[in-house]
Order: structure tokens, then sequence, then C-alpha cells
DNA sequence: TGTACATCAGTGAACGCGCGTTCACTGATGTAC
DNA sequence: TGTACATCAGTGAACGCGCGTTCACTGATGTAC
């Protein structure tokens, strides 16, 4: 998937065993986290010896470096694909939710608490900037308040993060209240802390999700 | 601290060793992460061989559950320590913001992406539904909106975890709406995916805050 | 078309490391008479 | 007060395991003449 193109049959083969190996991360990193990813018991699903895992990826970080760049590049197309429908925040946060449960490890690889002595690379706020744009766009396209917070007024002058220069402050501030409060709601349910408690966590999304999509 | 009480020097001693391992559990947290967290490691900053450690703790396993409820505990006790003075939801999000900054990696202990295989044990539970109250109380202390929304009724029927029975439903959802949306601008700001966005976290959780105690 | 060569996937052994945990034992500390 | 005994903290060796990674090598696949 990262790979440019696949033109000869060894590097189609290359490209097919490099995406078998990331669907088995993910099989493992699913059933016991992003920290507890080990090469060697890949390899042993596979059917093939250790070392040869080498061969397609030059270390541990590296494999986990591209199921971060996937990740984020799936939210992104996800995000892209209910933005061409109508730049909605709801819609947006409908995506956010279907594909956060679809695989909840991997929304907790991207937002979860980060795997100790990793550094992400650099590449990857190409990516983040390309979902928050999306999130711009939705937010600048919501009717938008008629007074200032003092928060809009804080990101009027710290807005570098924001690529879109004719974005109200007030759109800034939305959309950060959009990440921060569904992030805040999804990664707790994710993380089962709502389970004992009876009420539907879906029935709170929907709550925090109207309360952004007021004025 | 765990220990009933500390009588014969013997049980003094094994009250200060025990938490000596903590203490050094809790500074191994706070550099590599919870699922880092190494019996032996411990035994060596110590300066004492790794099996000593088991006439304190069963297994690794128990002392992390009990770092757990020592967490707990302390966030219990800072959020009882502001709700004598005067509960105000202002006061305890400002608590909760200053307990999590002293100590980030036992924020996240409890409320980051759970310890893949631990599960936690059954006391705990008693102490979060204690900061639940505080919680709870200082969100039916606020003036209620004279509306009432969509997850009000929901919650109005499924409020088993209120252990008030009289807490009118906009309370309920007030303190969900507290604890989700601080936790959202927490544990993003804890993971780092503000850095290099310009803007200041506590302007963004004030910003929260307020929206939480006004109307 | 056939042969010589280069490329490359995969192997098995090895290195060095750390982990949690068990076990038989030593030696010091406390207890009972 | 002194002696016999029980309690218990801590040790060192060992078990079995898994990890990431390097390295020399084999054998199959592709390339060039």
């Amino acid at each position: 998937m990262a790979e440019p193109e696949a033109r000869t049959p060894r590097e189609r083969y290359r490209a097919q065993v490099r995406e078998e190996i990331k669907q088995h991360a993910w099989e493992q990193i699913a059933s016991s986290g992003a920290s507890a990813l080990s090469l060697n018991a890949i390899a042993k699903q596979i059917g093939v010896s250790g070392p040869a895992l080498y061969r397609y990826y030059a270390s541990r970080d590296d494999l986990i470096t591209e199921l971060i760049r996937d990740a984020y590049r799936s939210l992104a197309d996800s995000f892209r694909a209910h933005a061409v429908a109508g730049t909605d925040l709801a819609g947006l946060a409908d995506a956010l939710r279907h594909w956060a449960l679809a695989d909840p490890q991997r929304y907790l690889l991207l937002y979860g608490t980060p795997v100790p002595g990793y550094e992400a690379p650099e590449d990857t706020t190409r990516i983040t900037s390309e979902i928050m744009d999306v999130l711009l766009a939705a937010c600048a396209a919501e009717p938008q308040p008629g007074t200032t917070s003092p928060f809009d007024e804080h990101l009027a002058e710290h807005r570098s993060w924001a690529s879109d220069p004719k974005a109200p402050p007030s759109a800034l501030s939305r959309a950060l209240a959009f990440w921060t409060r569904l992030h805040g709601a999804l990664s707790l349910e994710l993380a089962g802390h709502f389970t004992g408690m009876g009420f539907d966590p879906a029935e709170l999304y929907r709550s925090e999700v109207r309360a952004l999509t007021g004025p």
C-alpha cells in the first residue's frame, strides 16, 4: 500500500506479503494492544521463520509506523468520503464513531495512550492536518455564533495549525471541541468505563454531537 | 496504605517496604508506562533480589491492582477536599486538571488505554462511584436548565449508576459531559496531540469548563 | 533457446537480553517458657 | 534473664519463555548474452 507500484511479479509478491504481515499485525493489536506487537509471533502465524520478516520491514518500529500511517490514511479517507456528500458536522461525527467502533484498537493506536518509547514519524502530520482540514471546513460551513468567546480570541492569535486562513476563530474552537469531546466520549466507551453504568453510549455520543451542531 | 495498621515493628517494616516498592513502581510507570512495569527492575532499583518482592506482592498484577486502587483513592481524596470547601463544578475541574498534570501516567493508568489482559478488581468500583458522587453533587448544585434534552430523558430511565435518587436527569447528563469532555481535552493533551499546534491547552480546558458551568 | 550470472526470499543457529515465578535454603528477628 | 523454638525477610539457582536482531548460508527466481 505504501509501495509506489507493483510492476514486476517480484514487486507484486513483496507488496502482497507486506500486506499479509500488516493484516496479522492488526489482528494481534486487536487482541492484545499495540505494545504487545511481536514480530516473531506474526512470523509464526504466517508460517515463516522470524528473521524472514526483516526482508519486508527494517524493524518492529518500522512496522508500527506503517500501521499508524495506514490508520491515519483510513480515517482521512473516511472523512473525505463523508465530506464529498455534504459537509455537515453530524455526518463527520457519525463517520468517526463508525470508524472507531469498526476497530477499537486501531483508533486507540492513534489517539490512545502513546506507545512508550515510540516516536511518531514526521510525515503523519501531513495526514492529520488533512483530517483537520475536512473537519475545519465542516465547522466553517455551520452557522457561526454571534458572540466571541475568550477561547476564540486566544485562537485568533494561535491559528497556525489551521490551514484555511479564512476560517473564523469560532470555527476553529468548534473543531477543537468536536475533536476533544467526541474523543472523550469514544475513548472512555472503548476503554470500557461505561460498562455497568446502564446508559447507552450511543445516546451520550448523539447528545454531544447535538451540543456541537447547535449554535 | 492498604494495610489495616502497623502495630508491631515487623508490620511497620512490611508497610514501609511495600510503600518503597510502590514508589519505584510509579517512577517506572512515569517513565515507560504501565505495560512496561517490571518486578525485576524494581527489585534492582531497591537493591534487592527479584524473588524478594514476592514477600510483599503475590504477583505483578497484584502490584498494579494496588497502584490503581491508590490512584483512584488519591483522586477521590482530591475531589472530596475540593468539595468540602464549596461544591462548584469549576473547582472540581481545576482539581482534576492539577491532579492529572501532577502525574500524567497515573491519570493514564486509570483512564488511558487499558493494560491488555489486565482485569480491574471489583472493589475499585466503590472508589469510582465515590468520585462520581462528588461530581454529581456539584452538578446538582448548579442551576438546572429549563428544558429537557433527549439524553436527559434517556438517563431518567438509566440512572442506576447515580447513587443520589434525587439528582435531576439534567445533573446526570452534566456529570457525564463533565467527565467525557474534560477527559477528552486532558488525554489528548497528555498524549501530546496538541504539541506543535500553538494554542494553549489550558485555554481549551478553561473554555470547556465554561461551557459546562453555563446553563 | 540455452547457459552463466545476479538477485533475492527464506532458513537455522546464535547472541544477549529480560521477564515472571518457584524452590530450597540461610540467617536474622521475634516469641514463649 | 537465658534458652529453645518459630517466624519470616531475603538469597541464589533454576525453569521456561519470549523478545528483537544479526549473520552466513541455501535454493529458487529472474536477467543478460
